[in-house]
DNA sequence: ATTAACGTTGACGTTAACGTCAACGTTAAA
DNA sequence: TTTAACGTTGACGTTAACGTCAACGTTAAT
């Protein structure tokens, strides 16, 4: 098992110490204490991992609770198991509508990048 | 040339009228005015498409704002062109990473959706 | 022994992206 | 004609996701 400063996570994922101790009051972490001191573990570290893929994703802090949980169903009950694999399948639908709102945006990008280039020679043939 | 009322476009995004006025003063929306109403065309409607999109892929409404432009060079000189240019490959970097993110992430849902399984499969075995 | 580097908590500030509410004008139907 | 539906501006409130700052403790090197 892994030991981690609140540091060595922070510089690794390039996050504030500050953003760390907030992402524990709000229950995404739970790094353990010597001292005062925390002690992140492998465990910690996947799950700002997903959080911070979470967050480049649009996933709000609350989300990326839910994408935790998702992770680790020990303990829970049926019911809790039929609402996992419910918020599994919207986030699934959620991923697909990114795709095809990725590959629009796509194509904007084609049409935006020739309208620059065509902007661009017309002004180099007014220069000469 | 189209005409839409606020709330024409508002029921149509799914967005309130203070969200498209909001919009208006943040400079994304240009509606044109009939003494006081606000009378939008179909390029607003383009750009409050744009807005919603891009909300979803996560960018804030700054970046909307950029992707706007992107839409519409004319007028630009060399050097904003350049940087339009710059800021297209960046979008496109975003994208990719975004691809990337989305591809990890149905694989760890695929994962999830198994434990959950696996966790239901053994409460219904422990009923009988 | 004293600095420097790193850790802690707590209180308060900040920004984005709206929501809420009051006070008002315009048009359309009952 | 008055009430209902829709529009407006302006001021202020709210939430998420941190940043900033003060005041303090611990360890490690000079």
């Amino acid at each position: 098992m892994a030991r981690y400063t609140i540091r060595d996570l922070a510089e690794e994922f390039d996050v504030t110490t500050r953003t760390m101790r907030f992402y524990e009051t709000e229950g995404l972490l739970h790094p353990k204490r010597e001292g005062q001191t925390r002690i992140y573990s492998d465990k910690d570290r996947i799950h700002l991992k997903l959080i911070i893929r979470g967050k480049r994703l649009g996933f709000s802090l609350a989300e990326s609770k839910e994408l935790i949980q998702l992770y680790d169903p020990k303990g829970a009950n049926q019911i809790q198991l039929s609402r996992l694999l419910e918020k599994i399948a919207e986030r699934r639908r959620s991923l697909m509508q990114q795709i095809e709102d990725i590959r629009v945006m796509q194509l904007e990008l084609d049409d935006a990048e020739r309208r620059c280039q065509e902007a661009l020679s017309l002004l180099n043939n007014q220069d000469h």
